[in-house]
DNA sequence: ATGAAAGCGCTAACAG
DNA sequence: CTGTTAGCGCTTTCAT
């Protein structure tokens, strides 16, 4: 069943089928009602092989995540997900975990299938696989790590805003010892989110000495609090994670040593996964919004796309991030 | 750039080249190495639209869930993308947020894109929408809920052997007052696991009276243990729940409530999420193995699609369920 | 073994 | 406003 079929039934050609499918306002009503009713009775869907074929636009956005296990991201595709279904487009979701060679796949699959548009979501990428997609001009958005170049939207992360807002919480809450689990060296966010908390405690005045090296994962945090149990000086009341998944280690790890929270210990995480509502207790944490970060993303790939005429500088956009207080930090027990 | 241009730099024609891309074994080697310097050379990517146009074969598989960011699905995605990767499929990942107006326009997308078969994990469906899949001759796999027909593959799950061994492994514990915490009623999944537990109750002569209604929430969970708390007989020393955020929503709450997991409370899961291994205690719980799943699934789709003259009644796949051991569970405390 | 040519289903000039 | 027709980029007969 195709178009030619639908054409010869409702005694059209196939042109005015097109236009009245496409909902062109120049074709008279009437052979558009009898166009959308011989659709209708027979049940006929565009192939959109054929229209991508013709019209040279897929209508397919790539998405690139690290992993899809890992629950920062469930969100982002779901929020991409319903706006490419506001918008007519279809997600191709690549899932590199942390394979360059998935990440080479990815890219590949990115072209074979023609797609309109790129997000980058791996928080890290090898220059080399960019050339492919920047040769064919495909419009690309990344998170925090991209370079500047024409076709090329940025979402910058405020990492300053809500780290700080963080450790001067802490601060009034007469915490002074205030530890900083850390991510992995070779991602330039979690750096960032480092040298934003020295900052943060520079500006006040405090020494940032308790720095411990975590992954950003559950159990680097637990392996990150033992070491921070063991050191030999004054341990902290409170400890800032690098991400959430890191402090739920913590809160994991300080339960078996029979440390309270937030009684005896007060953390705080990064991100604000849905999951950080149901810690127990529940985690403050500093928000990153996943559904804000897709939306943003998704806004640069169709600004890119819809007008490709525009700006093409590579325009920018900053995602600012903020603390949400839940019931995991408290008063700093005895000084 | 295209096919033609290849053959042209490579002086053959394109139908050589086309052979010599698809690497048909008859191509002359000579001729073949030159044709693949020039789409090295170049950096040529053949159009997968074109080829499905042609072949009548997208090489896209749909996958419907029911929400991605239920932490039951991830791990699915993930699996059923690794194995597209090695079979060089993509997936078209829908999300119907229980919504049918997206469930609706999920399968107009999978038609629309003339995917080559449709796993349906959303346990549970609208018959209707099957039909508009089922007239096209779509090769689809269900979980649970799928009907007998042709082309029709059918993932079974056996609920009763993980909950036989979960309640009695609570029995050997000299538990008695044993509850369940059910799913929603609408749910066929959540049903079944509900009659398993009678069944397995029945079968070691307990009662199975302590039965109240979740809804596979965490908050469910949360509402759920109160309730059995403010029941006026006597309360249960052990709880099995229908699923793992369920159970997770018990601990938190009993962790308001000073009860102690296990020593208090025994509590199991049913799923194993990678987060039931995270809990505190990690939660001891009733396998469903999602990577399973997901490889039946594929295999199902893979079957189908790939030998289309086959044994076309509708398969049967059965994934067996059985109990982890963890931490969440003790003897009885006091009788 | 290789090439010429038809055609997959659709859209977009162009003509009328 | 509608119809005719030429492709979009590829695979695949059918000749050679």
């Amino acid at each position: 069943m195709d178009i030619r079929e639908i054409a010869r039934r409702a005694k059209v050609s196939t042109a005015t089928v097109s236009r009245a499918i496409n909902r062109v306002p120049t074709v008279d009503p009437q052979l558009s009602r009898r166009v959308w009713k011989v659709v209708d009775e027979l049940g006929y869907y565009p192939n959109t092989q054929a229209r991508a074929l013709v019209s040279g636009r897929s209508r397919i956005f790539g998405l690139i995540v690290s992993e899809i296990t890992n629950p920062f991201f469930p969100e982002i595709v779901q929020t991409f997900e319903n706006l490419a279904v506001e918008n007519n487009y279809e997600i191709l979701l690549t899932s590199t975990v942390h394979d360059p060679k998935r990440m080479e796949s990815s890219v590949r699959r990115m072209i074979e299938r023609r797609v309109d548009g790129v997000a980058i979501l791996t928080f890290g990428m090898e220059e080399s696989l960019l050339e492919h997609l920047r040769f064919r001009k495909v419009p690309l958005v990344f998170v925090d790590v991209g370079p500047d170049a024409p076709h090329i939207a940025n979402i910058r992360i405020d990492y300053q805003n809500g780290i700080r807002q963080a450790v001067q919480h802490l601060a009034a809450l007469r915490h002074s010892r205030i530890a900083f689990i850390a991510g992995p060296h070779h991602l330039k966010s979690a750096m960032a989110r480092r040298s934003a908390f020295q900052h943060a405690m520079a500006e006040i005045g405090l020494p940032s000495t308790l720095i411990v090296e975590g992954d950003h994962t559950l159990e680097g945090g637990m392996r990150a609090l033992n070491e921070l149990i063991g050191m030999r000086r004054k341990q902290p009341t409170a400890i800032l994670c690098s991400n959430d998944m890191t402090a739920i280690g913590v809160i994991r790890e300080a339960y078996d040593h029979e440390i309270k929270i937030p009684s005896d210990l007060s953390i705080i995480g990064f991100d604000d996964i849905r999951l950080a509502q149901f810690t127990t207790p529940p985690l403050t944490t500093v928000q990153m919004s996943q559904v804000e970060l897709a939306r943003l993303a998704f806004q640069a790939l169709m600004d890119e796309t819809e007008r490709p005429s525009l700006a093409n500088r590579g325009s920018e956009y900053t995602l600012v991030t903020s603390l949400i207080l839940r019931r995991s930090t408290a008063l700093a027990s005895s000084p």
